[in-house]
DNA sequence: CAACCAATAACCCAAAAGGGTTATTGACAC
DNA sequence: GTGTCAATAACCCTTTTGGGTTATTGGTTG
Protein backbone atom coordinates (compact mmCIF):
# COMPACT_ATOMS: atom_id res chain seq x y z
CA UNK A 1 0.00 0.00 0.00
CA UNK A 2 2.86 2.57 0.97
CA UNK A 3 4.15 1.62 -2.30
CA UNK A 4 1.48 2.18 -4.00
CA UNK A 5 0.78 5.68 -2.83
CA UNK A 6 4.61 6.65 -3.86
CA UNK A 7 4.13 5.41 -7.02
CA UNK A 8 0.83 7.38 -7.55
CA UNK A 9 3.05 10.51 -5.65
CA UNK A 10 6.04 10.05 -8.09
CA UNK A 11 3.60 9.57 -11.06
CA UNK A 12 1.50 12.77 -10.58
CA UNK A 13 5.03 14.62 -9.63
CA UNK A 14 6.14 13.38 -13.51
CA UNK A 15 2.62 14.35 -14.92
CA UNK A 16 2.74 17.84 -13.49
CA UNK A 17 6.27 18.28 -15.10
CA UNK A 18 4.69 18.40 -18.42
CA UNK A 19 1.56 19.73 -18.13
CA UNK A 20 0.88 23.20 -19.44
CA UNK A 21 -0.38 25.53 -16.82
CA UNK A 22 -3.03 27.55 -18.30
CA UNK A 23 -5.51 30.49 -17.06
CA UNK A 24 -8.40 32.40 -18.51
CA UNK A 25 -9.43 35.50 -18.33
CA UNK A 26 -12.72 35.49 -20.03
CA UNK A 27 -16.04 37.45 -19.26
CA UNK A 28 -18.16 35.47 -21.05
CA UNK A 29 -19.32 32.49 -18.48
CA UNK A 30 -20.70 29.84 -21.10
CA UNK A 31 -17.83 30.56 -23.46
CA UNK A 32 -15.46 30.28 -20.18
CA UNK A 33 -17.09 27.13 -19.26
CA UNK A 34 -16.56 25.88 -22.59
CA UNK A 35 -13.06 26.49 -22.85
CA UNK A 36 -12.34 25.12 -19.21
CA UNK A 37 -14.20 22.00 -20.31
CA UNK A 38 -11.83 21.72 -23.26
CA UNK A 39 -8.48 22.73 -21.25
CA UNK A 40 -9.17 19.86 -18.73
CA UNK A 41 -10.01 17.19 -21.12
CA UNK A 42 -7.11 17.54 -22.97
CA UNK A 43 -4.13 15.75 -22.09
CA UNK A 44 -0.89 17.66 -20.83
CA UNK A 45 -3.09 20.77 -19.84
CA UNK A 46 -4.03 21.79 -16.59
CA UNK A 47 -6.34 24.78 -15.68
CA UNK A 48 -5.24 26.49 -13.12
CA UNK A 49 -8.55 29.37 -12.73
CA UNK A 50 -10.44 31.32 -14.92
CA UNK A 51 -11.60 35.00 -14.08
CA UNK A 52 -14.36 36.87 -15.43
CA UNK A 53 -11.90 40.24 -15.42
CA UNK A 54 -7.83 40.90 -15.12
CA UNK A 55 -8.39 43.27 -11.90
CA UNK A 56 -6.52 40.78 -9.97
CA UNK A 57 -4.09 39.61 -12.80
CA UNK A 58 -0.75 40.50 -10.98
CA UNK A 59 -2.10 38.06 -7.57
CA UNK A 60 -3.91 35.92 -10.04
CA UNK A 61 -0.80 35.14 -11.63
CA UNK A 62 1.46 35.19 -8.75
CA UNK A 63 -0.58 32.31 -7.27
CA UNK A 64 -1.84 30.49 -10.22
CA UNK A 65 1.58 30.29 -12.14
CA UNK A 66 0.40 29.70 -15.38
CA UNK A 67 2.30 28.81 -18.58
CA UNK A 68 -0.10 30.40 -21.38
CA UNK A 69 -2.53 32.36 -20.33
CA UNK A 70 -5.97 33.39 -22.43
CA UNK A 71 -6.81 36.56 -22.54
CA UNK A 72 -10.20 38.05 -24.10
CA UNK A 73 -10.31 41.74 -24.60
CA UNK A 74 -13.41 43.18 -24.06
CA UNK A 75 -13.92 42.85 -20.27
CA UNK A 76 -15.36 44.85 -17.27
CA UNK A 77 -14.09 47.55 -15.54
CA UNK A 78 -10.24 46.51 -17.19
CA UNK A 79 -9.64 45.76 -20.59
CA UNK A 80 -7.22 42.40 -21.35
CA UNK A 81 -4.95 44.97 -22.62
CA UNK A 82 -4.51 46.69 -19.68
CA UNK A 83 -3.85 42.84 -18.13
CA UNK A 84 -1.47 42.21 -20.89
CA UNK A 85 0.42 44.81 -20.01
CA UNK A 86 0.73 44.68 -16.16
CA UNK A 87 1.07 40.60 -16.51
CA UNK A 88 4.11 40.72 -19.01
CA UNK A 89 5.93 43.99 -17.06
CA UNK A 90 6.07 41.70 -14.20
CA UNK A 91 6.17 38.02 -15.95
CA UNK A 92 7.10 38.37 -19.64
CA UNK A 93 8.33 34.82 -19.59
CA UNK A 94 4.72 33.84 -19.10
CA UNK A 95 3.02 33.53 -23.18
CA UNK A 96 -0.51 35.42 -23.45
CA UNK A 97 -2.97 34.64 -26.19
CA UNK A 98 -5.45 37.15 -26.93
CA UNK A 99 -8.83 35.57 -27.68
CA UNK A 100 -10.99 38.33 -29.07
CA UNK A 101 -13.93 38.85 -31.32
CA UNK A 102 -12.01 42.11 -32.29
CA UNK A 103 -10.46 41.94 -36.04
CA UNK A 104 -9.50 45.49 -36.64
CA UNK A 105 -5.86 46.83 -36.82
CA UNK A 106 -6.24 48.94 -33.80
CA UNK A 107 -6.37 46.30 -31.20
CA UNK A 108 -4.57 44.01 -32.73
CA UNK A 109 -1.42 45.92 -33.34
CA UNK A 110 -2.10 47.63 -29.59
CA UNK A 111 -1.87 44.20 -28.25
CA UNK A 112 1.09 43.02 -30.80
CA UNK A 113 3.08 45.68 -29.32
CA UNK A 114 2.26 45.72 -25.61
CA UNK A 115 3.66 41.69 -25.94
CA UNK A 116 0.95 39.04 -26.88
CA UNK A 117 2.41 36.08 -28.09
CA UNK A 118 -0.63 34.99 -30.33
CA UNK A 119 -3.55 36.51 -31.38
CA UNK A 120 -6.80 34.02 -32.11
CA UNK A 121 -10.27 34.82 -33.16
CA UNK A 122 -13.53 33.59 -31.17
CA UNK A 123 -15.17 32.69 -34.85
CA UNK A 124 -12.06 30.32 -34.92
CA UNK A 125 -13.00 26.92 -33.86
CA UNK A 126 -12.31 25.95 -30.13
CA UNK A 127 -9.79 23.26 -31.13
CA UNK A 128 -8.24 25.88 -32.69
CA UNK A 129 -7.64 27.19 -29.23
CA UNK A 130 -6.19 24.35 -28.25
CA UNK A 131 -3.68 24.25 -31.03
CA UNK A 132 -2.88 27.52 -30.50
CA UNK A 133 -2.10 26.94 -26.51
CA UNK A 134 0.35 24.13 -27.68
CA UNK A 135 2.26 26.12 -30.12
CA UNK A 136 2.64 29.31 -27.97
CA UNK A 137 3.84 26.83 -25.38
CA UNK A 138 6.71 25.54 -27.75
CA UNK A 139 7.85 28.98 -28.57
CA UNK A 140 5.31 29.83 -31.25
CA UNK A 141 3.26 33.01 -31.80
CA UNK A 142 -0.39 31.41 -32.90
CA UNK A 143 -2.61 33.77 -35.35
CA UNK A 144 -5.64 33.11 -37.25
CA UNK A 145 -4.85 33.54 -40.59
CA UNK A 146 -6.70 36.46 -41.05
CA UNK A 147 -4.87 37.62 -38.25
CA UNK A 148 -1.11 36.54 -39.67
CA UNK A 149 -2.12 38.16 -43.07
CA UNK A 150 -2.98 41.99 -41.29
CA UNK A 151 0.64 41.23 -40.20
CA UNK A 152 1.74 40.46 -43.05
CA UNK A 153 0.49 43.08 -44.75
CA UNK A 154 1.79 45.71 -42.10
CA UNK A 155 4.99 45.01 -43.65
CA UNK A 156 4.20 45.97 -47.56
CA UNK A 157 5.69 48.94 -48.24
CA UNK A 158 3.10 50.92 -50.33
CA UNK A 159 4.77 49.76 -54.00
CA UNK A 160 3.67 53.78 -55.51
CA UNK A 161 6.28 54.88 -52.78
CA UNK A 162 8.13 57.03 -55.01
CA UNK A 163 11.36 57.88 -53.92
CA UNK A 164 11.13 61.40 -55.55
CA UNK A 165 13.83 61.16 -58.55
CA UNK A 166 16.28 61.73 -55.86
CA UNK A 167 19.72 61.20 -57.26
CA UNK A 168 22.33 58.58 -54.54
CA UNK A 169 23.94 61.75 -53.93
CA UNK A 170 21.25 64.05 -53.02
CA UNK A 171 19.78 61.11 -50.63
CA UNK A 172 23.51 61.25 -49.49
CA UNK A 173 23.47 64.69 -48.49
CA UNK A 174 19.79 64.13 -47.41
CA UNK A 175 21.13 61.55 -44.73
CA UNK A 176 24.25 63.64 -43.69
CA UNK A 177 21.40 66.46 -43.21
CA UNK A 178 19.42 64.71 -40.78
CA UNK A 179 22.39 63.57 -38.96
CA UNK A 180 23.11 67.17 -37.51
CA UNK A 181 25.55 67.88 -40.26
CA UNK A 182 25.41 71.42 -41.24
CA UNK A 183 26.53 72.20 -45.18
CA UNK A 184 30.07 73.00 -44.24
CA UNK A 185 30.51 69.90 -42.47
CA UNK A 186 28.49 67.94 -45.62
CA UNK A 187 31.09 69.69 -47.81
CA UNK A 188 34.24 67.86 -45.79
CA UNK A 189 32.75 64.99 -45.71
CA UNK A 190 31.81 64.32 -49.26
CA UNK A 191 35.12 66.34 -50.34
CA UNK A 192 33.02 68.86 -52.43
CA UNK A 193 32.50 72.56 -52.40
CA UNK A 194 29.58 73.99 -49.69
CA UNK A 195 27.97 75.58 -52.85
CA UNK A 196 27.53 71.95 -54.59
CA UNK A 197 25.65 70.71 -51.01
CA UNK A 198 23.60 73.98 -51.20
CA UNK A 199 23.16 72.95 -54.82
CA UNK A 200 22.29 69.15 -53.88
CA UNK A 201 19.63 70.60 -51.19
CA UNK A 202 18.12 72.53 -53.13
CA UNK A 203 17.21 70.12 -56.06
CA UNK A 204 15.91 68.07 -52.84
CA UNK A 205 13.60 70.73 -51.35
CA UNK A 206 12.14 71.05 -55.07
CA UNK A 207 11.70 67.69 -55.88
CA UNK A 208 9.89 66.95 -52.32
CA UNK A 209 8.08 70.00 -52.47
CA UNK A 210 9.47 71.02 -48.78
CA UNK A 211 11.20 74.26 -48.09
CA UNK A 212 13.40 73.49 -45.24
CA UNK A 213 15.73 70.89 -43.64
CA UNK A 214 13.24 70.03 -40.89
CA UNK A 215 10.54 69.42 -43.19
CA UNK A 216 12.76 67.67 -45.91
CA UNK A 217 13.98 64.72 -43.10
CA UNK A 218 10.61 64.42 -41.53
CA UNK A 219 9.15 63.58 -45.34
CA UNK A 220 11.98 61.53 -46.21
CA UNK A 221 11.93 59.62 -43.22
CA UNK A 222 8.44 59.15 -43.26
CA UNK A 223 8.90 58.34 -47.22
CA UNK A 224 11.17 55.47 -46.27
CA UNK A 225 14.20 57.58 -48.90
CA UNK A 226 16.27 57.26 -45.07
CA UNK A 227 16.55 54.91 -43.06
CA UNK A 228 15.05 55.15 -40.04
CA UNK B 1 -16.15 6.22 -77.26
CA UNK B 2 -17.17 9.39 -78.12
CA UNK B 3 -19.09 9.73 -74.89
CA UNK B 4 -16.25 8.43 -72.64
CA UNK B 5 -13.69 11.19 -74.24
CA UNK B 6 -16.09 13.75 -73.62
CA UNK B 7 -16.53 12.51 -69.81
CA UNK B 8 -12.66 12.30 -69.43
CA UNK B 9 -12.31 15.63 -71.18
CA UNK B 10 -15.09 17.29 -68.70
CA UNK B 11 -13.78 15.44 -65.54
CA UNK B 12 -10.32 16.48 -65.96
CA UNK B 13 -11.82 20.03 -66.81
CA UNK B 14 -13.60 20.33 -63.47
CA UNK B 15 -10.83 18.54 -61.71
CA UNK B 16 -8.70 21.28 -62.54
CA UNK B 17 -11.05 23.69 -61.27
CA UNK B 18 -10.15 22.97 -57.87
CA UNK B 19 -6.58 22.17 -58.15
CA UNK B 20 -3.88 24.51 -56.84
CA UNK B 21 -1.30 25.13 -59.67
CA UNK B 22 2.32 25.26 -58.10
CA UNK B 23 5.80 26.73 -59.73
CA UNK B 24 8.68 26.27 -57.45
CA UNK B 25 11.87 27.84 -57.65
CA UNK B 26 14.71 26.06 -55.96
CA UNK B 27 18.35 26.02 -57.19
CA UNK B 28 19.27 22.26 -54.99
CA UNK B 29 17.86 19.99 -57.25
CA UNK B 30 17.70 16.79 -54.86
CA UNK B 31 15.41 19.01 -52.79
CA UNK B 32 13.57 20.55 -55.90
CA UNK B 33 13.04 16.43 -56.62
CA UNK B 34 11.62 16.21 -53.29
CA UNK B 35 9.24 18.76 -53.52
CA UNK B 36 8.13 17.52 -56.49
CA UNK B 37 7.02 14.49 -55.44
CA UNK B 38 5.22 15.39 -52.65
CA UNK B 39 3.40 18.33 -54.14
CA UNK B 40 2.49 15.32 -57.21
CA UNK B 41 0.98 13.33 -54.85
CA UNK B 42 -0.93 15.72 -53.01
CA UNK B 43 -4.61 15.77 -53.75
CA UNK B 44 -5.46 19.01 -55.02
CA UNK B 45 -2.34 20.06 -55.74
CA UNK B 46 -0.51 20.38 -59.54
CA UNK B 47 2.62 21.28 -60.29
CA UNK B 48 3.19 23.01 -62.74
CA UNK B 49 7.31 23.34 -63.04
CA UNK B 50 10.31 23.54 -61.00
CA UNK B 51 13.00 26.28 -61.53
CA UNK B 52 16.60 26.38 -60.95
CA UNK B 53 17.02 30.25 -60.96
CA UNK B 54 13.99 32.89 -61.77
CA UNK B 55 15.85 34.96 -64.29
CA UNK B 56 12.73 34.23 -66.59
CA UNK B 57 10.57 34.11 -63.45
CA UNK B 58 8.20 36.65 -65.36
CA UNK B 59 7.99 35.03 -68.60
CA UNK B 60 7.29 31.61 -66.68
CA UNK B 61 4.82 32.93 -64.64
CA UNK B 62 3.12 34.18 -67.64
CA UNK B 63 2.42 30.90 -69.38
CA UNK B 64 2.85 28.59 -66.08
CA UNK B 65 -0.15 30.92 -63.94
CA UNK B 66 0.41 29.60 -60.76
CA UNK B 67 -2.04 30.04 -57.57
CA UNK B 68 0.72 30.08 -55.50
CA UNK B 69 5.14 29.68 -55.91
CA UNK B 70 7.39 28.19 -53.75
CA UNK B 71 10.67 30.64 -53.57
CA UNK B 72 13.71 29.84 -52.48
CA UNK B 73 16.12 33.01 -51.64
CA UNK B 74 19.55 32.09 -52.42
CA UNK B 75 19.31 30.94 -56.16
CA UNK B 76 22.57 31.44 -58.94
CA UNK B 77 22.02 34.83 -60.94
CA UNK B 78 19.18 36.57 -59.35
CA UNK B 79 17.91 35.91 -55.60
CA UNK B 80 14.31 34.86 -54.81
CA UNK B 81 13.45 38.44 -53.26
CA UNK B 82 13.76 39.96 -57.02
CA UNK B 83 11.74 37.35 -58.07
CA UNK B 84 9.35 38.06 -55.31
CA UNK B 85 9.62 42.23 -56.65
CA UNK B 86 9.20 41.00 -60.05
CA UNK B 87 6.38 38.25 -59.99
CA UNK B 88 4.14 40.60 -57.26
CA UNK B 89 4.93 43.39 -59.69
CA UNK B 90 3.14 42.27 -62.33
CA UNK B 91 0.59 39.38 -60.27
CA UNK B 92 -0.21 40.59 -56.88
CA UNK B 93 -2.80 38.13 -56.48
CA UNK B 94 -0.27 35.12 -57.23
CA UNK B 95 0.60 33.54 -53.04
CA UNK B 96 4.20 33.38 -52.67
CA UNK B 97 5.80 31.41 -50.11
CA UNK B 98 9.69 31.73 -48.89
CA UNK B 99 11.12 28.58 -47.92
CA UNK B 100 15.05 28.90 -47.21
CA UNK B 101 17.31 28.45 -44.80
CA UNK B 102 17.47 32.27 -43.73
CA UNK B 103 16.36 32.95 -40.06
CA UNK B 104 17.61 36.11 -39.84
CA UNK B 105 15.86 39.45 -39.37
CA UNK B 106 17.66 41.01 -42.59
CA UNK B 107 16.32 38.80 -45.17
CA UNK B 108 12.64 38.22 -43.69
CA UNK B 109 11.66 41.34 -43.54
CA UNK B 110 13.06 42.24 -47.10
CA UNK B 111 10.91 39.39 -48.06
CA UNK B 112 8.04 40.58 -46.38
CA UNK B 113 7.89 44.17 -47.52
CA UNK B 114 8.54 43.01 -50.63
CA UNK B 115 5.33 41.31 -50.70
CA UNK B 116 5.90 37.55 -49.53
CA UNK B 117 2.54 36.24 -48.39
CA UNK B 118 4.24 33.03 -46.44
CA UNK B 119 7.85 32.16 -44.56
CA UNK B 120 8.24 28.57 -44.18
CA UNK B 121 12.03 27.71 -42.72
CA UNK B 122 13.52 24.12 -45.02
CA UNK B 123 14.20 22.84 -41.13
CA UNK B 124 10.71 22.41 -41.03
CA UNK B 125 9.56 18.76 -42.40
CA UNK B 126 8.34 19.34 -45.89
CA UNK B 127 4.74 18.75 -44.69
CA UNK B 128 4.76 21.50 -43.13
CA UNK B 129 5.57 23.41 -46.49
CA UNK B 130 2.64 21.13 -48.11
CA UNK B 131 0.20 22.39 -45.26
CA UNK B 132 1.71 26.06 -45.82
CA UNK B 133 0.21 26.04 -49.33
CA UNK B 134 -3.19 24.98 -48.59
CA UNK B 135 -3.30 27.41 -46.28
CA UNK B 136 -1.78 30.12 -48.30
CA UNK B 137 -4.21 29.47 -50.72
CA UNK B 138 -7.10 29.97 -48.69
CA UNK B 139 -5.94 33.29 -47.77
CA UNK B 140 -3.78 32.34 -44.95
CA UNK B 141 -0.33 33.78 -43.70
CA UNK B 142 1.53 30.82 -43.10
CA UNK B 143 5.31 30.78 -40.91
CA UNK B 144 7.44 29.08 -39.29
CA UNK B 145 6.91 29.14 -35.07
CA UNK B 146 10.22 30.79 -35.01
CA UNK B 147 9.76 32.91 -37.79
CA UNK B 148 6.09 34.25 -36.57
CA UNK B 149 7.74 35.19 -33.16
CA UNK B 150 10.74 37.13 -34.98
CA UNK B 151 7.56 39.08 -36.80
CA UNK B 152 5.51 39.47 -33.19
CA UNK B 153 8.90 40.53 -31.76
CA UNK B 154 9.19 43.52 -34.16
CA UNK B 155 6.07 45.19 -32.85
CA UNK B 156 7.04 45.26 -29.70
CA UNK B 157 8.00 48.46 -28.43
CA UNK B 158 11.33 48.86 -26.36
CA UNK B 159 9.45 49.92 -23.13
CA UNK B 160 12.13 52.24 -22.04
CA UNK B 161 12.12 54.48 -24.96
CA UNK B 162 12.35 57.67 -23.19
CA UNK B 163 10.56 60.23 -24.64
CA UNK B 164 13.31 62.94 -23.85
CA UNK B 165 11.16 64.71 -21.13
CA UNK B 166 9.82 66.45 -23.49
CA UNK B 167 7.43 68.78 -22.55
CA UNK B 168 3.89 68.79 -24.55
CA UNK B 169 4.64 72.35 -25.77
CA UNK B 170 8.08 71.45 -26.94
CA UNK B 171 6.48 68.77 -28.47
CA UNK B 172 3.96 70.74 -30.03
CA UNK B 173 6.34 72.98 -31.65
CA UNK B 174 8.46 69.98 -32.49
CA UNK B 175 5.94 68.45 -34.51
CA UNK B 176 5.46 72.28 -36.38
CA UNK B 177 9.02 71.72 -37.77
CA UNK B 178 8.70 69.04 -39.02
CA UNK B 179 6.08 70.31 -40.96
CA UNK B 180 8.06 73.26 -42.56
CA UNK B 181 7.35 75.43 -40.03
CA UNK B 182 9.52 78.42 -39.42
CA UNK B 183 10.28 80.07 -35.73
CA UNK B 184 7.26 83.03 -37.08
CA UNK B 185 5.50 80.91 -38.20
CA UNK B 186 5.27 78.12 -35.30
CA UNK B 187 4.72 81.46 -32.79
CA UNK B 188 1.85 82.83 -35.08
CA UNK B 189 0.13 79.31 -35.11
CA UNK B 190 0.49 79.03 -31.09
CA UNK B 191 0.05 82.40 -30.53
CA UNK B 192 3.26 83.04 -28.71
CA UNK B 193 5.99 85.33 -29.31
CA UNK B 194 9.17 84.04 -31.74
CA UNK B 195 11.35 84.00 -28.78
CA UNK B 196 9.32 81.49 -27.02
CA UNK B 197 9.17 79.22 -30.09
CA UNK B 198 13.07 79.78 -29.66
CA UNK B 199 13.21 78.73 -26.34
CA UNK B 200 11.08 75.60 -26.95
CA UNK B 201 13.39 74.63 -29.09
CA UNK B 202 16.79 75.36 -27.83
CA UNK B 203 15.24 72.91 -25.15
CA UNK B 204 14.64 70.71 -26.84
CA UNK B 205 17.67 70.76 -28.53
CA UNK B 206 19.14 70.48 -25.55
CA UNK B 207 16.91 66.98 -24.29
CA UNK B 208 17.55 65.45 -27.77
CA UNK B 209 20.95 66.22 -27.46
CA UNK B 210 21.22 67.33 -31.15
CA UNK B 211 22.18 70.68 -32.02
CA UNK B 212 19.66 71.40 -35.42
CA UNK B 213 16.37 70.93 -36.82
CA UNK B 214 16.62 68.19 -39.24
CA UNK B 215 18.49 65.89 -36.19
CA UNK B 216 16.09 67.01 -33.86
CA UNK B 217 13.71 65.89 -36.18
CA UNK B 218 14.76 62.94 -37.21
CA UNK B 219 15.77 61.54 -33.66
CA UNK B 220 12.23 62.30 -32.74
CA UNK B 221 10.66 60.53 -35.48
CA UNK B 222 13.05 57.70 -35.10
CA UNK B 223 12.14 57.73 -31.39
CA UNK B 224 8.67 57.79 -31.61
CA UNK B 225 7.95 61.21 -30.09
CA UNK B 226 6.35 62.36 -33.40
CA UNK B 227 4.05 60.35 -35.40
CA UNK B 228 5.73 59.08 -38.59
C1' DC C 1 5.96 78.54 2.07
C1' DA C 2 9.98 77.50 -0.47
C1' DA C 3 11.66 75.09 -4.40
C1' DC C 4 11.06 73.60 -8.84
C1' DC C 5 9.55 73.70 -13.43
C1' DA C 6 6.74 74.73 -17.73
C1' DA C 7 5.56 78.45 -20.41
C1' DT C 8 6.17 82.82 -21.54
C1' DA C 9 9.24 86.85 -23.31
C1' DA C 10 13.28 89.77 -24.55
C1' DC C 11 18.10 91.03 -26.33
C1' DC C 12 22.71 90.26 -28.74
C1' DC C 13 25.15 88.36 -32.44
C1' DA C 14 27.48 85.23 -35.53
C1' DA C 15 26.74 81.47 -38.42
C1' DA C 16 23.80 78.85 -41.30
C1' DA C 17 20.25 78.27 -44.44
C1' DG C 18 17.64 79.13 -48.45
C1' DG C 19 16.15 81.42 -52.97
C1' DG C 20 17.72 83.13 -57.48
C1' DT C 21 20.95 82.89 -61.52
C1' DT C 22 24.65 80.89 -64.32
C1' DA C 23 28.22 77.56 -65.93
C1' DT C 24 31.23 73.39 -66.87
C1' DT C 25 32.09 68.49 -67.26
C1' DG C 26 31.20 63.72 -68.15
C1' DA C 27 27.64 59.89 -69.01
C1' DC C 28 24.15 57.98 -71.33
C1' DA C 29 20.40 57.85 -74.68
C1' DC C 30 18.06 58.54 -78.90
C1' DG D 1 26.03 64.23 -82.49
C1' DT D 2 22.68 66.46 -80.01
C1' DG D 3 19.95 66.51 -76.00
C1' DT D 4 19.30 65.36 -71.24
C1' DC D 5 20.83 65.03 -66.74
C1' DA D 6 23.86 64.30 -62.47
C1' DA D 7 27.52 66.36 -60.28
C1' DT D 8 30.25 69.95 -59.66
C1' DA D 9 31.08 75.10 -58.56
C1' DA D 10 30.43 80.18 -57.90
C1' DC D 11 28.09 84.73 -56.54
C1' DC D 12 24.48 87.71 -54.39
C1' DC D 13 21.48 88.77 -50.76
C1' DT D 14 17.89 88.22 -47.12
C1' DT D 15 15.93 85.53 -43.62
C1' DT D 16 16.37 82.06 -40.30
C1' DT D 17 18.60 79.65 -36.97
C1' DG D 18 21.01 78.61 -32.87
C1' DG D 19 23.93 79.70 -28.69
C1' DG D 20 24.32 82.67 -24.66
C1' DT D 21 22.05 85.31 -20.84
C1' DT D 22 18.15 86.95 -17.97
C1' DA D 23 13.39 87.37 -16.13
C1' DT D 24 8.32 86.84 -14.95
C1' DT D 25 4.22 84.06 -13.99
C1' DG D 26 1.50 80.27 -12.47
C1' DG D 27 1.08 75.54 -11.03
C1' DT D 28 2.84 71.49 -8.48
C1' DT D 29 5.23 69.29 -4.81
C1' DG D 30 7.61 68.34 -0.74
Amino acid sequence: MGYFLLAFYFRNLYQKEYMIRISIYEDNVRLSQLLSLMIENTEGFELMACHENCLEALQNTRTERPDVIVMDIDMPHRSGIEGVVEIKSHFPHIKIIMHTVFDGNEHLFDCLSKGADGYILKKDSSTRLIQAIKEVNEGGAPMSPFIANKVLQSFRKPLIQDDFNLTEREIEVLNLLAKGFSYRMISIELNISVETVRRHIKNTYQKLHVQCGPEAVAKAIRGGIIQS
